[in-house]
DNA sequence: TTCAATGAGTGAGGCCAGTG
DNA sequence: CACTGGCCTCACTCATTGAA
């Protein structure tokens, strides 16, 4: 057996117990019998002794703590810290397989074509950041051809879009800028320490749409109202986290969000077209009145 | 009626041998 | 050599029992 098959076989457990909640070692071990059986190569079938190990290891490697309820006599995983890192993980997971079967798949399989994305200085920056240390790199701004030295205050890192931000300090100017990862190169740390003092992004980004905090107005209530068709997009899809829903039925679905009115989320309006209609605030359905009164007047 | 003692049932974990 | 299964002991929960 490979240590693939074993590492597999702790992914399905996570996996039976996050959908089910909660169950029984009979059902985990029928659950892994019908895996192994679609699977056709690997074989998740193991002992009780074997699976108390493998809770263990979960826990160490995954830092997901599966614990065993006596009255209830079932297994259930103790509130994660982060759900939305282990749901990205195993995404990751799920797609390093989908791409690594054994047998010809390429001809089943489009891949969307685009540039690196920065990732491999994610772990940098996190040094850089949880140590307050400055750092350095070349950045090239969309609109320029050249690149420009910077030395900054590393911040946060955000994600947006699947791409990736890095928020900083430019020492240059004291302001308090955002970088994409996938224009930065030449990343140096420098040992050279700083004082976080806002620390607080979460709150900070609790009503943003995108990677631009407006910093002194107040996050608007916005309603929007969805043809039903876009509506079950928006509903798997949710446009963002404060997100709720006041109508849904046949001829609609109207939502509300509590959201700053950048630019960012303006653009966001405009890609959905004639499917989607601004019921408040009034402000933003006259702006988006303006962006196609001007589109239309191109032709 | 209350509460401690007891036993049944089951998981956790150490140890060891078998297997590929 | 790593992984696994089986055996054994200990720990824990819960229901039952019996004395105060």
């Amino acid at each position: 057996m490979s240590k693939l098959e074993s590492t597999k076989r702790h992914i399905l457990i996570i996996k039976k117990l996050r959908q089910a909640k909660q169950a029984t070692f009979a059902e985990i071990a029928g659950y892994l019998a019908k895996e192994s059986e679609l699977d056709g190569y690997y074989d998740f079938n193991v002992s009780k002794r074997t699976f108390q190990r493998d809770v263990e290891e979960i826990g160490t490697i995954y830092g997901i703590y599966i614990k065993f309820n006596f009255s209830g006599m079932y297994y259930f995983i103790e509130e994660e810290f982060e759900p939305e890192v282990s749901d990205r993980m195993f995404e990751a997971f799920d797609v390093y397989h989908a791409l690594n079967v054994k047998e010809q798949m390429s001809q089943y399989i489009y891949l969307e074509q685009r540039r690196p994305q920065g990732t491999e200085h994610l772990y940098s920056l996190l040094h850089a950041i949880k140590n307050q240390k400055r750092i350095q790199f070349e950045y090239t701004k969309y609109y320029k051809t050249h690149s420009e030295n910077r030395t900054v205050e590393p911040l946060a890192l955000k994600e947006f879009k699947y791409r990736w931000y890095l928020f900083a300090r430019d020492t240059y100017d004291d302001h308090i800028k955002c970088y994409a990862l996938d224009r930065l190169a030449n990343l140096q740390i420098l040992n050279v320490h700083f004082e976080n003092t806002d620390s607080d992004w979460h709150a900070k980004f609790k009503h943003c749409f995108g990677i631009v905090a407006p910093n002194a107005e107040k996050p608007s209530e916005v309603i929007l109202s969805f043809n039903s068709l876009q509506g079950k997009y928006i509903k798997s899809l949710p446009l963002h986290h404060t997100q709720q829903i006041l109508i849904d039925n046949e001829d609609e679905l109207r939502i509300s969000l509590t959201i700053y009115l950048t630019h960012d989320f303006l653009m966001e309006l405009l890609s959905y077209g004639n499917t989607v209609k601004v019921l408040a605030p009034q402000k933003l359905a006259e702006e988006l009145k303006e962006q196609y009164q001007s589109a239309l007047n191109q032709y």
